[in-house]
DNA sequence: AACTATTTATAAGA
DNA sequence: TTCTTATAAATAGTT
């Protein structure tokens, strides 16, 4: 990454790391999406934040069903 | 991406989208583990290559059950 | 939410 | 498939 390299460790403060999940997921699941269109690859991504929020990503042959 | 700048469709070469799709979801992957370790988040990540074969990533709270 | 200096990812080529 | 490398894309720190 950039600025500064960082390492690849939880980020203790707070803020910080809410920042980076929001900015890295988001980042994330535009990959999924490309890599889904571009090689016809079947994918599902789902990502639960550390405050418990739900994001999914499916292509076309993945259905999530929810079982509650 | 690099080289030059591509447009994100089907790639329709057989070989080339083979080949973006090894590179591309390898980076997907490490993406999915980084963001899983940073931020602290769960993730499950499964991807279906367009030969049919599956590769999977989830963090520790997320588990795979075959059906089969 | 925007910026931007850097790092990282990667398309094309070997 | 693996390496190289020029360039595009992502992003850490800052504002």
């Amino acid at each position: 990454m950039t600025r500064r390299k960082i390492e690849i460790k939880r980020i203790d403060k707070k803020t910080a790391r809410q920042v980076t999940f929001s900015k890295s997921s988001k980042g994330l699941f535009k990959k999924a999406m490309e890599l889904s269109t571009l090689c016809d690859a079947e994918i599902a991504l789902i990502v639960f934040s550390a405050t418990g929020k739900l994001f999914e990503f499916c292509s076309s042959r993945f259905l999530f069903l929810s079982l509650s």
